[in-house]
Formats: structure tokens, C-alpha cells, sequence
DNA sequence: GATGAATGAGGGTTCATTCAT
DNA sequence: TATGAATGAACCCTCATTCAT
């Protein structure tokens, strides 16, 4: 139902025989399970008992899988981050402003559209002082930061307007995130689900040129 | 409260006590701890043990204020979309998008500042769908429908550039949310609280600036 | 609304000034709502909170004048038996079975119609172990004694057929409480409430023939 | 309880644990437990502590097994209900109003000394307006129709006296029911526990004469 | 691996009662 | 007298977790 972004890499050759193979197929359908709950009730408010219902299996065999709510959550978590570091990817400097920037805008977007629930629980857990994300949030601050100097470099070289690259990055998130965070109120004040098929690109192209033209990168990219 | 005709004499000496002096402050008291605990741990996660002692007092007297865990946070909820209602206002066209929306963000880049619980809990709310917002969603459409309306009207008239009128409020409305739900984050990243004196004109300014070149408004506006 | 037997005697000299007349009909008010209260739930199942709001004041009030919930229903306990010693009133043997036991009948009829919910109100507590009636029942069974007593004076004198008196009075008592105790269920097999007006007399009848045939009381009475 | 078509191989063997045996035997205990409860407080008095004590467990174990005090206590009331429709069976028109009222009257007594807390239970239901067994009460009612419609061909046959045919049933009722309602009153006056073993036979006799005579059933039977 | 049973802690809420005004 | 406020205990029920089988 709710992929990693990585896809299945242990499952290609049919002959071998990986560790617990039983046990990966359930760790998957609970994470599944685990991270619609938590999307719609937080940690504190989700039970365990939500998500053994959502898996199909029993409290019992819950714990027996995850160790503890606490545990489970933290995996979760840790996907999530690891999906934002492959989204986020943003090496390629000099293919300058509009290409990298439209690509992540792009990588992010469908992110919101494919795993809307992961992406609450990202939002969910900065809102109440990301408690459980703090041992990261340093490396994440130097991702961030290489990313920023990468931005400044581009407007010193006059391919964008002089924006605060930082703040910037904010508001590309805020804005892709959205689609995710606000998912079901997009779709009722739009009529239709949030990036169904043929919207996507639309949805795309719209946000991109919006955040571009924000960002003040000049045409030629 | 029951008043004879004319209003009693007793009534008049405004050394009398008004009705409900202790209740008022005790339900301000309550609100205000009642936010914080619902805007990090969401309503199902909030507990109302957890509120009463924000709040400095027993969970029995909580429950003799509240009524209902459900009742407090519906009220509370209502009072969040009225404080929307007041952000929005939205009515004077012919004063042209760069004064209409920069007045708009403005006012919701402060809000953001002076109350980001408040804005969490509703961003909270809609992402696990919304479910005590639903009986208020018509009218909020209503709203919103108008707002396109006036937008449209500015595109027509050379204003700014043709852009999806709905999705530019969401926009609009992503980054300046974005500084109360990620509050916690952006003081990490940036080494500062958000919107501490000093700085709250600045990113006013750098938002406003950066959504209206998004929205591509003239700069005659 | 459920006034008792003896009446309001201390009601009829206007001019008196009895103590507490406002106390008189507060307390006249409550063990009127307390009775239908109690008679309902029973007295661990009523709340203090439910018999004020059928008395139409509030729960401080309320124990202002009742002292607390246990003095309140021995209190009405202590009516409903005092009620019980008039209805039972056994002294004129002389007068034999078909007179004495058929007004006995009648009134202890007429009781059930008029208060079935102090009716109800016995039989649950004695359905309980008659917790609070112990210390009254001493001398409930003198008195049972007594009028045991008169009825085997009339069986020796071939008034009526050689039947356990006591258990007579049992099997009396059962079947005119049972127009109280069972009051709603009887109304609906019946369709009509029990003893309405007209209903009433037949009804009487009816159970005094059908009790005065079991006992064998003979035709002259 | 869910044996396959022809019975499974592997439940053949006498060894297998059945299913639930546990359960079973913790629902019987409960059951048990609650009965007396509910008798004594009614079902608004009775609480989960009490019945969790008397049956030995803990509150969360009992919990575990019965959902809510509120199905607890339907799940008794309708095993009344059905114990009831065993004791009322009343087809045999045909063998005369002696022996079908009669043995009626024996097994309801016989209910009487073997469950008086069931017994009382029904009645206290019944007291309070019977709002959990307004469900059952039309084919209740049915069922007394088809009883009373028995009566009429016997009073249309000479068989008994004219009376009506409802009120009889209820008479029955009330007398019978006496005995587990009043059980403690009537221990306390007679001396004796309601029905140990050599009084039952007496008891049984002198009320079912007693209520043929009430019902003028003519000696032949 | 899977399941029913068990549990101590805590969930939201109501209780009878008291107290200051 | 009357009322709003307050409270410790108890209410029914669910929690995350463990254990025996």
C-alpha cells in the first residue's frame, strides 16, 4: 500500500533464501498499517490495537514484530528521513538553478502524492518539537546548509535573484508538502483526488513555475 | 443573568462581583493550556490529565469547566476558524493584488507568529481529514470561491499573471503556515526563534516578496 | 405529586407559623423527585445529581437540606413503612375475614395506584436484603404475627379454610403489590394504564375475589 | 461449537484442548458473579469492581471477557428471558387447567428456589420500565395472548371459573415470583431459608391450592 | 510463529460532598 | 438560603505489554 521510495531490492532472485523471509512480509504489512495510524493519530493518540486491526493480526503478534510502539514508530521515522535524503539529492550544482531546483520540486511532489501519509508523520512529529527526530536534526541542518551554499553560489553567478536560500528552501517544501499535509482538504475545495492521474503534471508544472518565478530564477535556467 | 425590568438597583455598584469573574479566567487559563498540550500531541494523543496540570488544576476541575475532552477541543477549534475568518478578510478588490494579498499575508504571517499553536492544531485537524471541521467545510469553501472570484477578476485585468486562483491561496497559505507548523525547525535551522522582534519584518517582507513574484503581480500593484 | 397517606395535617390553621415553611416544601418537593429517583434506579444507582434536577434545584442545594444521600432514603424508607402501617391497620377481627382482608385488599390496591413508585421503592430494598429496613422489621413481624394471629381465630371458628396465615399474607401482599411493582409491564400487556379511573373498582374487584376464593373465606362472610 | 463437516481428524482425540475452555469457564464464573450483583444493585448501582471481586479476577480481566457492563447485563437478561420461555411452556390445553396450570405453577416456584437472584433481576428490570427488555416484550406479549386464549376455551369448557384470563396469569406470576423476590423477608418471618429442602414440597402445595382456588378450577381438573 | 489470557497503569468522566460567598 | 467552585474517590473502560501454551 505504502512502499519505501527504494523498492524491494532482497526480493529479485527467487532463489535465494534472505533471513526471515515470513517475517520481512509482515514487518512490511505492519509498517503499512503503522504509518496510516500514525498519520491520522499521532503517536501519542495512535494504539496499538489500530494497528494490529489495519495489519489483520492480533496485539499479540503486533509486539511480537515491532517490540514496542515506541520501536515502531522510530523505524517508521527513520524511513521517512531516508526517503527525504533520496528526494532531497541536490549534488549536481552546476546544472544550475532551474533544472535542480524544478527536479527536487518534481522528486518532491510525487513523494506528496505517493506517500501523503509518510509525509504527515514527518510534519506531525516537527509540530510537536520533533522529539524523536533530534539525534538527526544535525545532519539534516548540514544537508541543508550544503544546499544553501550551493543556492548562494548560483546567485552570485546571477542565475537567480538574491533570496535568503535558506527561507527558500522552506517554501519549496512548504508549498510540496502541502499537497501532502492538506491533502483532503485540497481534494474536497477541488473536487477531485489530489493528483490523480492526468492532474499530476499539471499540479507539477503549476507549483514549479510558481516557486521558480518566486525564487526569481532568470529564464534561461 | 436574570435581570428585572429596568435592571435592580443591586446591579448598578460596580463593586458587585460579576457573574462568572472566577469562570472566565478559568476557561482562558483552560484554553491556553489546553492549545499547547493539543497542537503537540493532537486530540486524540492530548490527555486531559496533561491539560489540567498546564492549566494548574485538578482533572475534576478540569471536567467541572469543559464539559468533555471533545467539547473543549471543538470549542477550541471554532475559535481557531473564527480567528481565520478575521486573517482572511478579503473583500476590497479595487485595491489590487499587491495591497489585497500582501495585507493578507502580512496578517497571516503575524497570526503564524503570535499563535502557532492555534495554527498547528489546524493544520493538525485537516491532515488527519478534518473530521469535527467537516460541518464548517461548505462555508470555507464559500469563501475561498470568492477569493478565486476576486483573483480572477485581477488576472483579467492584467494584474497578474493567469494563474490557478485556488492554487495560489493554498500556496499562499503553505508558507505562511509553514512558519508556525515547522516553528520548531526553522529556530533549529536558523539558530533563532521565529518571528522574535527584530526579525519578524524581514521575513514578512522576504515572504511577501517571494509569493507575489510567484504569483507574478505587477509591480505597479 | 407523590403526596403521602397521612396527608398535610400542620397545613390547615393559616395563621400558624410552623418553622420552616419554606424548608417544609422543599423537602416535600425533593422526596418527591427523590421517590421517582430511587424508585428507578435504586439507591446505589440514583445520583444526588438526577434527583435535583427532578426537584429543579441544584446538587448544593439539594444537600443543604437532605444531610446526605443515605439520610434522604432512610428517610423516605421510614415513610414508605409509617404508609405501610396505615394501609395495614388489621385491628377488628370481629368483623371477620370478608370484611377485614377485603379492605385490606382495597387499600392496599388503592396504594399501589396511588404510589407505585414507594411501592417499588420496598420491594427493591427488600429484593437487596433490606439493608436499612432491619432495624424495623422486628417489629413489621410482631405485627404480622398479630394479624396471623386474628386469622387463625377465624379459621377455628370455621370462617374460613385452614390455610398458613402467614403465608396468606404473603401470597395477599404479592399480588396487590404486583400493580405497583409491575405497573409498566402491566399497562402495555393490557394496553391501558393501570387502574385509570374507571379501570380501578374492576380491578379491585377482581383481585379481591380471586384472593378471598384462595383463602377460602366462606360466602357469608 | 464450529466442528467441520463430519467432524475434523484432528478433534477426534480427546486430549485436544476444545476451544475456549478457559473462556467458558471464566464466562460461567462471571455470570455467576454478576447475577448476585445485579440482583442486590440494579443494573445503574451494580459495578464492575463488585462483579470483578465476587468472581475473583481483576477489573481489566473481566473486562477482557465481557465488553461492557451494559452487554454484560443483556447477556443476563436474555438467558432470564429464555429460562422463562422453558418455564412457561404451556401447549398442552387439551390435559385441563389442573394439571397445565399446576405445573406451571411448580416449575415456576421450583425457578423461585433455584435462581432467585435471576428472578429478581427480571423483576427490577421490569420495576424501572424494562428499557433494555422493550425489544423482547411483543412476543412476550404474544405468547401470554396465546396463554390467556387457553384459559378462555377452559372457562368456555366449565372447567374453571370466569375471571379474566390476563389477570390470572399475573396472579400466578405475582405469587410465585414472591417467593425469590421477598425471599429475604420471608426467610426473616418464617424463620427458615425460602424453600430448603423439606419445606419446598409444603410451600409448592399450599400455593399451587391456593391460586386454583383463586381460579375456581373445579376439583375433577 | 501465533494466540488467548492476563495485568498494572492510566484513559475520560461522574460521584457525593464541602466550602466560600 | 442559594450558588458556583472545588475535590478525592470512584466510575467504566482501554492502554501497551507480557506470558503460557
Amino acid at each position: 500500500m505504502d512502499q519505501g521510495v527504494g523498492g524491494a531490492v532482497a526480493d529479485v532472485a527467487p532463489h535465494v533464501r534472505p533471513p526471515g523471509r515470513i517475517r520481512a512480509r509482515m514487518l512490511a504489512a505492519i509498517d503499512a498499517a503503522a504509518i496510516e495510524v500514525f498519520a491520522r493519530d499521532g503517536f501519542q493518540g495512535a494504539t496499538t490495537q489500530a494497528i494490529a486491526e489495519a495489519a489483520g493480526i492480533s496485539k499479540a503478534q503486533l509486539h511480537y514484530y515491532i517490540g514496542s510502539k515506541e520501536a515502531l514508530y522510530q523505524r517508521i521515522l527513520q524511513d521517512i528521513v531516508d526517503d527525504w535524503i533520496a528526494v532531497f539529492g541536490f549534488a549536481d550544482a552546476h546544472h544550475g538553478p532551474r533544472q535542480v531546483l524544478g527536479d527536487y520540486i518534481r522528486r518532491k511532489m510525487l513523494y506528496s502524492f505517493e506517500h501523503p501519509a509518510r509525509s504527515r508523520i514527518f510534519t506531525a512529529e516537527t509540530m510537536r518539537g520533533a522529539p524523536m527526530l533530534r539525534p538527526l536534526m544535525g545532519q539534516s541542518l548540514r544537508r541543508t546548509g550544503q544546499a544553501a551554499a550551493v543556492i548562494t553560489g548560483w546567485i552570485d553567478a546571477g542565475l537567480m535573484r538574491p533570496v535568503d536560500p535558506m527561507l527558500l528552501l522552506f517554501h519549496i517544501w512548504a508549498v510540496t508538502q502541502h499537497y501532502a499535509d492538506y491533502e483532503h482538504q485540497i481534494s474536497f475545495f477541488r473536487g477531485r483526488d489530489v493528483g490523480d492521474g492526468s492532474d499530476r503534471e499539471r499540479l507539477i508544472a503549476e507549483v514549479t513555475d510558481f516557486l521558480l518565478r518566486g525564487a526569481g530564477v532568470v529564464q534561461a535556467g
